[in-house]
DNA sequence: TTGAAAGCGCTAACAA
DNA sequence: TTGTTAGCGCTTTCAA
């Protein structure tokens, strides 16, 4: 093995010096400007791939005044949901020549705080994933002047720009399609409780409740784990459909069921939302409501764009869902 | 809407001027050195909350020299292989009060060379998991002088810190378990072409293959949906047993499988790798072979802050893993 | 087309 | 205990 050197920092003042330019030159060729002669810029070129130099992010970002970067917060990396707005974001921000930065709050309100806090001394932008902040901390975050956009969350009377998913329309598509199937009775399994989305969900079956559908509510969460665990509570409640608040509770729940010797669909139906992957894996596979994260993650990322070059006047946008049916789902025996 | 106002930022002059302090007392205060008069420090802090001040991050990191990030880079966000492994990471570098920022590389070779370049302008270290890029840009990037660890993979003849997992006992303990069962023929359906985990697995069936089992391969990669593509060609091989590259992959055959009428573990026995939740969720549940991801992050992130401290003397280490036998394999009929 | 030099906002000697 | 000031490494006028 070479003996380590932790070589002192090369900094553009090496490049120079070695080139026989500027600095100024130096900083010309690195950032494309053309009106550098060829056989010099082939020099400084030839410096830097000689001496290895690196740009020092912290001193572009500091002369230039801006980080050419965007933050994502996320409040749980493992779930696909995120990821695919990331992915989509990502891409976006590629075309724009800036770089994405994910941070995880672990579904807890004050890491989230913290790491936004934190983000926002690094980045151009924020995209604030389904945050589960109070009220008051976005409001502020807001109040900053920072460029940012939401997903997932609706505060009234907040200037928040936001893009969200129309989670009360795909309820409702699930509660319909339960109906006509003979369900009366249906268990929602809840997801975490700081989550808009599960406000949202739970003004939706209070909507399906006019229709005369009966709905019982059980504490649950957003995993397989937590799925699996309330299954028999869900069993409990005498309905005959149980909706799980994701694709991943639902799993839990299939899993549990076929522990149990429940039969889906004969004995109880079963629905999911969001349509990961495995949602159409399972046995049966999974009814579940389709959400269009690409095309949200594109939006958002087109948004926050436009709103980091200053554009205040975002529409804000609610994406559309789709149920899909599948096996999980059948008549009322 | 009260109108946007994108405030000049707030620097820590300003805060000096409104708090009647110098500078260089704001950044004691800020950085809690207690040799400021409590009364001063009141007025201080005071001065920053009235005006919203934060540090730049850019200032900060260009002043200090040092960025207090670690970079970690993965193959795929959305396995919760590498999640587990970033959560270990974040909590020992939380501990050591820096932060980590994650990219993901979508599994091309090519994209992580350029993220890395990227991330090493940004950070003080860098965390490369399960690197898929040549030899020869890992042994560049070695020679950079960045303190790095790498997990999963092992370059010989290159000074570079490594964590690995000892795929090879796996893959042996998955054979032997199958040998015992009376399987004499194993199909194997391999991962990522640039994953040295996958070539850690070739070479434990070669070794397997000495002890008379007959091992055929076929090209596949590490998601569902590629197992749920190649499991007709995992059955043609008349092979008696499958062995998945992960959990992802066997879950994608066996969802297949069902589709096709092939019962598991009566017709095929089929195997995973990894443990990742859903493993034991399925129907049956999944033999495979637990690998112990929290241990590994935190190993990763003890071992990359021994680096960046300057200790260069750190042992590769090999973490172990554990076979879970479950209703996926049983013995031919 | 090139270079000199003034910042960018902060930290950390060094003085007082 | 506090303040002054010289950097940190880069970008970007402004002159030449």
């Amino acid at each position: 093995m070479v003996a380590p050197k932790r070589a002192k920092r090369v900094t553009i003042a090496d490049v120079a010096r070695e080139a026989g330019a500027s600095v100024a030159t130096v900083s010309r060729v690195l950032n494309g400007v053309d009106t550098v002669a060829p056989r010099l810029a082939e020099r400084v070129r030839a410096a830097i791939v000689d001496l290895g130099y690196r740009p020092s992010a912290a001193a572009q970002d500091l002369a230039r005044g801006r980080s050419g970067t965007i933050g994502v917060l996320v409040p749980d990396l493992a779930n696909p949901y995120f990821h695919d707005i990331i992915k989509s974001v990502s891409v976006v921000a590629r075309d724009a020549g800036s770089r994405v930065i994910v941070m995880d709050s672990d579904e807890d309100p004050g890491v989230e705080r913290e790491l936004t806090e934190d983000l926002i001394r690094y980045a151009d932008g924020l995209l604030l994933c389904s945050p589960r902040m109070p009220r008051a901390d976005l409001a502020a975050l807001a109040g900053r002047g920072t460029p940012m956009l939401v997903t997932n969350r609706q505060v009234a009377g907040l200037a928040l720009h936001s893009i969200t998913v129309d989670f009360f329309r795909g309820i409702m598509a699930l509660c319909g399609h339960l109906a006509r199937l003979g369900h009366r009775r249906v268990v929602y399994l809840e997801g975490p409780e700081h989550a808009w989305a599960n406000g949202e969900r739970l003004r939706a079956f209070s909507g399906a409740e006019a229709f005369g559908l009966d709905v019982v509510t059980v504490p649950c969460g957003s995993t397989t784990d937590e799925g699996y665990a309330r299954a028999p509570a869900a069993l409990e409640s005498g309905a005959t459909a149980v909706v799980a608040y994701n694709d991943f509770v639902a799993l839990g729940v299939l899993a549990r069921f076929a522990e149990l010797g429940v039969k889906v669909p004969d004995d109880v139906s079963l629905t999911g939302f969001d349509e990961i992957d495995m949602a159409r894996f399972s046995a049966p596979p999974l009814t579940t409501v389709a959400v269009p994260r690409d095309r949200l993650g594109r939006l958002a990322g087109g948004a926050l764009g436009r709103i980091m070059a200053g554009d205040e006047d975002i529409e804000p946008e609610v994406v559309p869902v789709e149920l899909r049916v599948r096996g999980s789902t059948g008549s009322v025996s």
